[in-house]
DNA sequence: AGGAGAAAATGATCTTGATCATAATTGATC
DNA sequence: GATCAATTATGATCAAGATCATTTTCTCCT
C-alpha cells in the first residue's frame, strides 16, 4: 500500500498535481479569450474549481501565471526553432529561424505576448522555472555560435556565451520596441531585428578600404 | 486685471500648476524613502495636500508619476552625458560616457530604477512626455554617430539611425541583465556594455587573415 | 479501525489603485 | 457685485490581488 502511494506519490501529491493541471488549464483558456489583465484571478479559481485563496498556494502571485501557461509553449516553440535553425546555413538565417518562431508566437497575441514579456524581462521572484528555460535557450544559441565559428563562419576567438549575449541584445531591443514601446510591427521588428543582426556580424568599425573586403 | 491674469495663466492655470509641483515633489519624496510600489497614492496624495481623488486628475495612473519624477532627473543626466561625451575621442568612450551616466543614476536607487526602467520600456499609453525624451536621446545617440562617420572612425555607409538602434540594444540588454533579471552586478553591466559595443565596432564574421579569397 | 497531527483548502477580509456622483471653485456676463 | 455655466476637487465607493484564521483532508501510527 505503502509503495504504491510513493509511486504514485501519495494522494495528496496526486491531488495537488492536478490542481495545478487545472490551475493551467483554466488560466490558459482565460488569457486566451480576455487578455491577462482583463481575467481576474477568482475567474481562474472559479474555472479551475478551488477556492479564491487557494490560489495562492500554487503560484506566489498572478503573474506567475504567466510563467506557467507559458512553459510549455516557449519549450515547444524552442524546438521547433531550434530544428528549423539547423535546416539553415546561414549564420544569420539560423538566427532568424529561432526568433523568428518566437516572434510568430507572439504576433497570435501581442496584448498577451506584451505582459509576457515584460514579466520575462523583468521578473521578480526568480521563478527557477523561467531560469531555467532562459540557460537553456542561452545555452542553445551559444552553441549555434561555436558551430559556426567551428565551419569559419564567424571569428573563433570569442567565447560563444559572449557573443550569443551580443545577439540576444538585438532580439530583446526589437521585441520591445514591438511590443513593449510599440514603435514598430511585427514585420518592422522582424526586418529591423535582421539587418541589425547583418550588422553585428559586419561590424562598425571603417577599415582600410583594401582589396577583397567583401559585402 | 484680466491682462496680469493672462500673463500669469489665470488662477486655475496657477493652481493647477502648483498641485502638479506639490504631487511631483510629494512623489519624489515618498519614492526615495519608501520605494515605488511601497508608497501608496494615498499616502502622496497627504503629503501634496489634495484629495485621493484629485491625483487622478493629474496622472492617469500611479505609474506616471515615475515619469514625472524622473523627467527632469533625465534632462539633466543627459546634459551632463551629452557633454562628457564631446570630451571623449575614442567613439566606445564617447558611448560609455552617456550611458555610464544613466547607470550611475539607476545605481543610487536599483530597486526604484527597476521600476522606472520597466515603465520606460513597456510604456501603456504613449505618454508623449518620455516619448519626446526618448527620441531625443535618439537623436543625440545618432548625431555621435554621424560624427564619428565624419571623422572616419565609423563605416560612413550606413544610417545613423540604424546604428544608434544597434548601440542602444547592447544598453537595453545590459540594464535588463542588471536590473531587470538580476544577472549581472553593476560593474558586470557596465564592462558587458563595453566589451559587446567594441564586439559591435569589430565585427563577428570571420575574415580572411590575409588578401585571400572572402569566401 | 481510529485518532492525532500535519498539510492543504477555503472564503471572509484587508489593501490599494482607480472611479464617480456630488460639491466647491473659478471666471465670464450682465 | 450677483448669476450661472464650466472646470476642478473631493472622499465614498468599487474592483481585484493578496492574506489569514479557520476548517477540511490526508497520512501515519498504534
Amino acid at each position: 500500500m505503502s509503495e504504491v502511494a510513493e509511486i504514485a506519490g501519495g494522494l495528496r501529491e496526486r491531488n495537488k498535481r492536478e490542481k495545478l493541471t487545472r490551475i493551467r488549464a483554466a488560466a490558459r483558456a482565460l488569457f486566451a479569450k480576455r487578455g491577462f489583465e482583463a481575467t481576474t484571478a477568482r475567474e481562474i479559481c472559479e474555472r479551475a474549481g478551488i477556492g479564491t485563496g487557494t490560489l495562492f498556494l500554487y503560484v506566489r502571485d498572478k503573474r506567475e501565471l504567466l510563467f506557467l501557461t507559458f512553459e510549455e509553449d516557449a519549450r515547444r516553440i524552442f524546438a521547433e526553432g531550434s530544428s528549423a535553425a539547423m535546416r539553415e546555413r546561414d549564420f544569420v538565417a539560423q538566427l532568424m529561424a529561432l526568433f523568428g518562431r518566437f516572434i510568430a508566437y507572439y504576433a497570435r497575441d501581442p496584448a498577451h505576448a506584451k505582459a509576457l514579456v515584460r514579466e520575462l524581462f523583468f521578473r521578480e521572484h526568480d521563478s527557477s522555472l523561467m531560469g531555467r528555460l532562459t540557460l537553456e535557450f542561452g545555452a542553445h544559441v551559444a552553441d549555434l555560435v561555436a558551430k559556426a565559428q567551428a565551419r569559419g563562419a564567424l571569428r573563433a576567438d570569442l567565447a560563444p556565451m559572449l557573443v550569443a549575449n551580443a545577439l540576444f541584445a538585438h532580439y530583446g531591443y526589437w521585441i520591445q520596441g514591438w511590443l513593449g514601446a510599440g514603435l514598430v510591427s511585427r514585420e518592422g521588428a522582424e526586418d529591423g531585428l535582421r539587418r541589425t543582426l547583418e550588422l553585428q556580424l559586419d561590424g562598425l568599425r571603417a577599415r582600410p578600404k583594401k582589396k577583397g573586403t567583401a559585402r
